[in-house]
DNA sequence: GGCGACTGTGAATCGTTGT
DNA sequence: TACAACGATTCACAGTCGC
């Protein structure tokens, strides 16, 4: 690694960490969302999640997101007038949450199909990339009482990284853990918020939509990193804080109405931060210990002039000394060889070659293992 | 009654008997959608299904971890330039289907995250009022190959009226009738359609994406009533046109590709007319519920930890945040650690592995056996 | 015929790092 | 910034073949 690049990488990790220092962590902003966000500095937080007013037509009485009273006129034009104020609503936050989100963050809405159609055109027209939508299947959703649709049994989530060719962080093999050894699918089949959870006060639920713990755990765990800075702009009753405390992440929240504010810093303040080693995932073998297929020939695992083969063991090559393959004219690192011979774009050698070992044909990958179970502190 | 309104809803039906005979009911429209779509009279049909293009914008190619390579939707007709441009074709061909459609008449969508919430927005702004947002659960998806994302797993289809006040057709009953007696739920599980249903001609699938019959069958039976006209502006190979045949509803397809068009001729030739039998076949969603253990961690049914144990407590791990265990330097998920720590091939983490629940050490199965009760519909 | 092993495939925005 | 090297990564079905 050049002496530049390492400097460079040093000088973001100070001006990080400067930042860092400026931001409300474990602090709920008061306020309009729009005007609290303001006070953030740019490219300064990892993650948002987003759970927005769909306060749209939903009969009777209307009123913008800005609160001011829609006239219960239900014809064309106040249809769009109102379509209209909730688009401007949209875009005004959202270009505060695109401006704090780190290059390399991401950010997640939740909506029903009141609005989240148009919040998903219009974080595609903004640049944003979407990763996923993601299906919340409510195990006990309400019925419809009127017998006149389907039972409206899901929300739905976006996930977008800042643009198409922006990274962010998906933690893989935790979700693959969390599904038993499955790949995390898109759609989540998950209880609606109850019980114990639900937050109360008088006999009444404190907020109308409060989300449970287990979807805010889902989305943290697959998208950020222990310590990582998550903003909640519709903080609510702060399931998103409790959540980030859990889970060892910093929190910033915006919530106007001091009675959620309340009961979601008494929330938060009873939520129990989990210990240093349940917070650890499982982590992908990439960032785990790199071991080199010369490691292994070098070490005497396998000896040079070992001669190796694919699984069916049509194809063979023969290991040299320096951990490169030879089959015929064909010479190449494990991938390369294996790439050629299959005339693939590409190949992992780990998994394409086998060797016998005691008695057994086995991967390369399992010789892997077991070196680094000798080898490991 | 009045004899005024008797008449009136004579004219009208004279009327419309004299517009049906103008459709080309049973035709497939050579060529361009929206110029097809242009020869049909004003309010004349009384459902229309439409799976446009989604507008994929795929990168490079794309090869399994076994090397082989994926085939995917690359065809001429799902490229456009922009954004601009999808959503200028999206306008006109929604413009007609508006204008075709009779008042009490329903329209729907499906697509993807790739389309589908322009659509939506474009629904909403058109003045078609939004009855449901249905999720297509894939129960055998396409994997996600390199790990990068939420395995992709269904897709979204929009249920929308002509407007707010717009009356429309919903068969509740009959739904309750296909779902167990049960509301049918916003949520669908179907398989794709593969094995005899996918048409082939030289080994090769016909069409990249060709839908179930079992899909179009539940949104026909729940919005339609018998005889009614149904229009498909993309008609492909005519799922849409042998489902109407089975349910006793008059099709009109618009389909520009010949190839499609002769398949989907052929195809509704063949398809018989509905019998019992189809009604029984179809899925039911309560389908063997999987629970995951990460499902019981990030619910709180096990906390992020916990330690559990063999039964008879001589082995113990500590539950990691993301479902995984940890003992010593061993790691993994309940099945895979627990074999590893007996050195045996397989093991079922359910039944291995235990836990102190009210004073009594039991295996994980029996919380699993209460979260199912307790989240149970 | 039955069962298990093996193979093929589906609307997919599918990599990271160092030179 | 382009290129090359490294190396990580799949689930549910359906169909076929062989014992």
């Amino acid at each position: 690694m050049g002496q530049t690049a390492e400097k460079t990488r040093a000088r973001l990790r100070a001006a990080s960490e400067a930042v860092r220092g400026e931001l409300p962590l474990g602090r709920i902003l008061d306020g309009d969302c729009i005007e609290a966000m303001r006070t953030i500095p740019d490219a300064s937080v990892d993650m948002i999640f987003a759970d927005p007013p769909y306060n749209l037509q939903l009969g009777g009485d209307l009123s913008r997101p800005d609160g001011s009273h829609v006239d219960a006129v239900t014809d064309h034009w106040d249809q769009f007038d109102s379509f209209a104020a909730y688009d401007k609503f949209s875009r005004e936050w959202l270009t505060e949450a695109r401006r704090v989100l780190r290059p390399n963050g991401s950010l997640w809405v939740i909506g029903s199909y009141h609005n989240i159609f148009r919040l998903g055109a219009m974080l595609q027209d903004m640049g944003f990339w979407i990763l996923n939508d993601v299906v919340w299947r409510k195990a006990n959703p309400m019925p419809n009482f009127k017998g006149t649709r389907f039972t409206n049994a899901h929300e739905t989530l976006i996930w977008c990284s800042m643009g198409e060719k922006a990274k962010y962080t998906f933690n893989y093999r935790a979700m693959k853990t969390l599904n038993d050894e499955l790949q995390m699918r898109s759609d989540w089949v998950l209880p609606i918020c109850g019980g114990q959870e639900r937050l109360k006060k008088g006999g009444h639920k404190v907020h109308p939509t409060q989300k449970p713990e287990a979807l805010l755990y889902r989305v943290m765990l697959a998208t950020t990193n222990k310590g990582d800075v998550v903003l909640d702009p519709f903080f609510g009753t702060g399931t998103t804080g409790a959540v980030a405390k859990r889970l060892g992440r910093e929190w910033i929240g915006c919530e106007r109405e001091s009675l959620y504010r309340e009961a979601a810093l008494e929330r938060i303040e009873l939520a129990l931060p989990l210990d240093e080693s349940a917070v650890t995932t499982m982590q992908s073998p990439r960032a785990a210990t790199r071991v080199a297929f010369g490691a292994l020939v070098e070490t005497g695992w396998i000896a040079p002039g070992t001669v190796i083969s694919d699984k069916k063991r049509k194809v063979q090559a023969t290991v040299r000394a320096d951990g490169s393959l030879v089959c015929g004219a064909d010479s190449g690192s494990i991938h390369g060889l294996g790439a050629k011979l299959q005339g693939a774009p590409s190949c992992n050698g780990w998994s394409y070659w086998h060797v016998e070992h005691e008695g057994e044909i086995k991967p390369l990958d399992a010789i892997r293992q077991l070196y680094l179970l000798a080898t490991e502190d």
